[in-house]
RNA sequence: GGGCCUUUAGCUCAGCUUGGUUAGAGCGCUUCCCUGAUAAGGAAGAGGUCAGUGGUUCAAGUCCACUAAGGCCCA
């Protein structure tokens, strides 16, 4: 037979969470919540795999938290729910990372130092950070298996991802091209477009305006020159053509010009650079100007057949001139117009970002250097006709910070613009929270949908498989059986990175020569998005197939809001590439974290709050439940150290101490756990009316991954049993009342495991502490028990209103309280009530408000009379708005200035009643066109709110003031058991003195005062009151042996 | 340059979908009250031109337009 223990008010919540971290891993209860719902539904969560390059910050914490409670909720409704961690191992990060640490600064050294020794670095780096994430993810809570974890770097993952290329490539959408890409001259690699979105920074260059002068047609008549606008003068060294857009009027234009006539083409909407005094000479059309040749405003590269005036609709007169130069090499617009024309794509920049060393006056500099000494030339050769400082927004390598390029390059693409319909057809079909995003943020980047530039120029990630002869045969291939098999060696023990891949050759089928693998690895991102299948090794590991097919798509994801162009967009489209269906059904897509003054975390800001010791600090329940619960999760949060310390002392430490309350009072009555009683009283049916409205809502707000409505339910409801069940119900506590235990016990019970998935360390610890100690036929864990089922026939919705109307009768009667200066304390003979609602509101509910207020009796105001009692009446605009429109506000004024009291009386007896408008029209108003508020007339406190009041009758009798002073005494004698450190069910003897009045009230009220404090002996030592009280009452206690 | 979001008390945020005449809550501050579970609870007070301007309407924090500041995304 166990008894009850009694659990201490105070508590230690890290303390306690690291125990329950060892009871879970030693009862190994991860494993058990999935090993007890075999054969059951599953419900498939994927893990978004965070890149090991760096140590965890706190906003790893926020999604891992929403992946974390989702996953927990649907165990305990029943579902088998598989969690797999995975650690996204490749890429440009790592890299940075290694090199850094190595002192490179390019990709010079990592080719000096050795691919294979430089990626066995990056992946000993990766190993090195992915024990920090796993501490942490362990130390929050986050149930996934780390045993099965996938890692994008293992063989059977990179064979994996091959295959997926190569069904893509069968299906003819991986392709090899040149295109113009943001290109990072110091990684020496393309980046992808959300990498790219990653970087911009807002910096400075100098714009300039140059003359090209024409040399054929109507201009070359005119002696004109086009004024062409760049903001980057590097790329004019290349310049090949000039666009207009054939829809817009161009003007010939004479101005003077540092002492100098000239005659300069631009755009007529943008002439005003030109100045002021101005003179049109000719007008055209851009189509009429097409091949209109010119003299290029350099010579330093030969571009032949060029140097024309073409047509491109992107033009616009937004900036510029309106005449825009074309460098197809580093532009993709240019890049398309020029090769619409044929013309020569001529790149004069090296791959690291300086120009070819034979190059005169810019042979060998770095392209963002050029500027100066080019636009110095153009002066001196009097092409420059105005130059000036230009503030945009320009990319930079992400990782690096170099200012990027846009540098033509061949590159392999995976053409999803050729899927877009399909992409779209899925987006419609998946849940997204916020919806917004679906359609805002998701839906555009879809709709704008370009060719995903996969290939990358680096070392450490998935080599590209794909073998090419000279001859332009190409073969990907979909594992390393087949590359074995293709080039005749067992490659069955090969790692599939770089070097190794690169070594290995294929004898091209159709024309013999040899076939070597192309140099480039893929976006990292490409991994990630192939974890759905990749993370089982599908379709070569044994088993894999199966395995995937039961998981998918998953039913949930979560991330931040900076994954719409990562992860859930990768992830969406290799599976649709694929397997022509998205691999997730519904996403939930965070805010970001911020610190406390808004800003965005980083380490340069030094505004960090590192997650271990938020969370030792404040426990790694509190830092959950602020994630879930404070704030939409959907917008953008900031945490502090302050925010999370009301968690804990509103939230959890509220519910604690209702449990030490319950275990308390349940110990000193030698509790029986006999269920729920039939025999409840109205408090009880109210909180368990509550409890099972709770129990319906949140399991509603999770399944609709809405943690933050959850969130403030189980807070309304801690605050209900803790604030008002239990402090009403405490008289009942105090005499070990069976029924209230009972419910209470009910209550937190169901509770717990309502909290469970949110805040599941104390809810353990509960579940240990008390329920598994009343119950030890328990589940292990609370984690292992099923979801609470709401039992609606208990929902009481008019009970729930009338305890609530209670509620604020009270709240009225306090605010009437601290009016009067009269202590609750000294009882009150009579309170009237004036509220719609009182009627119904049953006589326990009565007696809970008188008895807050300390008064005797509680009328309704009417029961008073008429003459104690006036009428005050507003309009109900609401409602007379909807009925009157126009005329709301002459009704409001004749209701303002009719006789209040007739008005109500009127409208009592006969349901309606007729007004009289300035106008001389009528208006027929009933009852709920009126706010009513009755107070009484005088020798009362009132308090009024929206039509409710509570008046107090101020009036003391001798009888009452003697009551006062009894309970007076029993607070004292209270407070003293208190400090003194007596037991709650310590017997007590009391020896006192008093003055006259006081000794009257206490030897007339012995049996009240000995009942209340448990004081069997009273002892008045008369004489004794030097260091009495305020009150003149001097006491000394002692405890019963 | 384009799109989206935000702007309400000293601070953190509700309220806006569905317009209604005293704009709420928490934290912090002051005074007081209650209390044999509580690190809690309650009342009162100080603190708001609901970012600004204009419009629609009998009535605008709420709807519309524009502007500003901040943020995010794209170019």
């Amino acid at each position: 037979m166990s008894t009850i223990k009694s659990l201490a008010p105070q508590i230690n919540l890290p303390a306690v969470e690291h125990q329950i971290l060892s009871f879970w891993e030693t009862q190994e209860i991860f494993k058990k919540t999935i090993s007890a719902r075999d054969g059951q539904p599953n419900w498939t969560f994927y893990e978004g795999p965070p890149t090991a390059n760096g140590k965890p910050g706190t906003h790893h914490i926020e999604a891992r938290v929403f992946k974390d409670l989702f996953p927990r909720y649907q165990t305990m409704k029943g579902n088998q729910v598989i969690r797999k961690a995975g650690w996204d191992c490749h890429g440009l990060p790592v890299e940075i990372a290694v090199e850094k640490q190595l002192g490179f600064s390019g990709k010079g050294d990592i080719e000096k130092y050795g691919i294979a020794k430089f990626n066995d670095q990056c992946r000993n780096s990766v190993q090195e950070h992915v024990g920090e994430f796993t501490a942490m993810t362990r130390r929050m809570g986050f149930w996934v298996d780390f045993d099965e974890a996938y890692w994008t770097m293992s063989s059977e993952y990179v064979e994996s991802v091959w295959w997926s290329l190569q069904q893509i490539w069968k299906k003819g959408l991986l392709i090899q091209d040149y295109r113009v890409a943001p290109y990072c001259p110091r990684c020496g690699t393309g980046l992808s477009d959300h990498e790219l979105s990653q970087g911009y920074e807002t910096i400075k260059d100098q714009s300039v305006y140059v003359k090209f002068q024409a040399t054929s047609g109507k201009l070359a008549e005119l002696n004109a020159s086009l004024l062409v606008w760049t903001t980057t003068p590097w790329t004019l060294v290349s310049n090949t053509a000039v666009a207009v857009n054939p829809k817009i009027e161009y003007q010939v234009i004479e101005i003077t010009h540092e002492e100098k006539t000239e005659r300069l083409v631009v755009a007529t909407n943008l002439a005003a650079v030109l100045g002021e005094e101005r003179k049109v000479l000719a007008t055209f059309t851009g189509a009429e100007l097409e091949h209109t040749k010119y003299v290029a405003p350099f010579d330093l590269v030969e571009i032949p057949d060029a140097h024309y005036i073409v047509l491109a609709d992107y033009v616009t007169v937004e900036d510029g001139t309106g005449l825009v130069h074309q460098s197809p090499a580093f532009g993709a617009d240019d890049f398309a117009v020029c090769r619409k024309y044929g013309l020569p794509i001529v790149n004069p920049i090296a791959p690291d970002g300086h120009f070819l060393p034979e190059l005169n006056l810019i042979g060998g500099v770095f392209f963002k250097d050029a500027d100066k000494p080019l636009i110095k030339d153009l002066k001196s050769r009097s092409l420059l006709f105005k130059q000036q400082q230009y503030e945009h927004s320009y990319p930079h390598c992400w990782r690096c910070h170099t200012a990027l390029m846009y540098y033509a390059q061949p590159s392999w693409y995976i053409r999803t613009t050729e899927i877009k319909e399909a992409l779209l057809r899925e987006n419609a079909n998946t849940d997204w929270h916020p919806e917004t995003i679906k359609t805002g943020r998701y839906g555009d980047w879809l709709n704008n949908n370009i060719d995903w530039a996969i290939s990358r120029n680096r070392y450490w990630g998935t080599p590209l498989p794909i073998w090419r002869c000279e001859n332009k045969h190409e073969i990907c291939v979909g594992s390393l059986a087949e590359l074995g098999q293709l080039s005749g060696t067992d490659l069955s023990k090969t790692d599939p990175h770089r070097p190794f891949v690169d070594d290995i050759t294929i004898k091209c089928e159709q024309c013999s020569e040899t076939m070597s693998r192309t140099p480039e690895v893929i976006d990292c991102w490409f991994d990630s998005g192939a974890m759905p299948f990749a993370q089982w090794g599908y379709p070569h590991k044994e088993g894999s197939i199966e395995k995937f097919k039961a998981s998918y798509p998953a039913d949930f994801i979560a991330e931040a809001i900076d994954q719409t162009r990562g992860w859930f967009y990768t992830l969406m489209t290799i599976g649709t590439l694929v397997f022509d269906k998205s691999s997730y059904e519904t996403v939930l897509c965070l805010g970001h974290i911020l610190d406390k003054d808004g800003r965005k975390m980083s380490k340069h800001l030094g505004n960090v709050l590192e997650p271990m010791s938020l969370m030792d600090q404040h426990g790694a329940d509190a830092v959950r439940w602020y994630m879930l619960a404070a704030g939409s999760p959907w917008s953008a949060r900031r945490v502090g150290h302050d925010a999370i310390t009301e968690v804990v002392r509103k939230t959890l430490l509220t519910y604690w101490n209702t449990v030490s309350f319950f275990t308390l009072y349940a110990k000193a009555s030698d509790f029986k756990l006999t269920g729920l009683s039939k025999d409840t009283s109205t408090m009880d049916r109210w909180i368990l009316s509550e409890l099972n409205d709770l129990i319906a809502k949140v399991d509603d707000a999770y399944a609709n991954y809405d943690s933050q409505i959850a969130g403030s339910l189980i807070g309304e409801f801690i605050d209900d049993l803790s604030n008002w069940y239990v402090r009403r119900s405490r008289r009942k506590f105090w005499d070990g009342d069976s029924v209230v235990l009972n419910t209470l016990y009910h209550c937190l019970k169901e509770l717990t495991k309502v909290m469970a998935p949110m805040v599941p360390f104390i809810t353990e610890h509960v579940w240990q502490e008390m329920i598994r100690n009343l119950e030890p036929t328990e589940s292990e864990s609370v984690h292992l028990a099923n979801f609470p089922i709401s039992n609606k026939s208990a929902i009481d919705e008019k009970l729930s209103k009338s305890v609530r109307l209670s509620r604020r009768l009270v709240e009225l009667g306090r605010a009437a309280r601290a009016e009067s200066k009269i202590k609750i304390r000294q009882p009150l003979a009579r309170a009237l009530v004036a509220a719609s609602g009182w009627d119904a509101m049953d006589h326990e509910i009565r007696s809970h408000i008188s008895d807050e207020l300390n008064v005797i009796s509680l009328d309704e105001i009417a029961s008073a009379g008429a003459d104690l009692v006036s009428i005050s009446v507003k309009a109900n605009f609401r409602t007379i708005g909807a009925k009157f429109g126009g005329e709301v506000q002459a009704i409001a004024k004749a209701i303002a200035a009719s006789d209040h009291s007739a008005l109500v009386a009127t409208i009592r007896t006969s349901g309606s009643a007729e007004i009289a408008l300035d106008g001389g029209t009528k208006a027929t108003i009933d009852l709920e066109d009126l706010v009513i508020t009755e107070t009484p007339k005088a020798g009362w406190s009132v308090s009024s709110h929206s039509g409710e009041s509570v008046a107090l009758d101020l009036t003391l009798t001798p009888e009452l003031i003697e009551s006062g002073l009894v309970r007076e005494v029993i607070r004292a004698i209270q407070e003293e058991r208190k400090q003194s450190g007596f037991e709650i069910s310590d017997r007590i003897s009391v020896r006192w003195g008093a003055n006259p009045q006081v000794t009257t009230a206490i030897t007339k009220n012995l049996e009240i005062i000995g009942e209340e404090t448990l004081a069997t002996k009273f002892e008045n030592v008369s004489g004794k009151t030097d260091d009495a009280n305020e009150l003149g009452l001097w006491l000394e206690l002692i405890k019963n042996s």
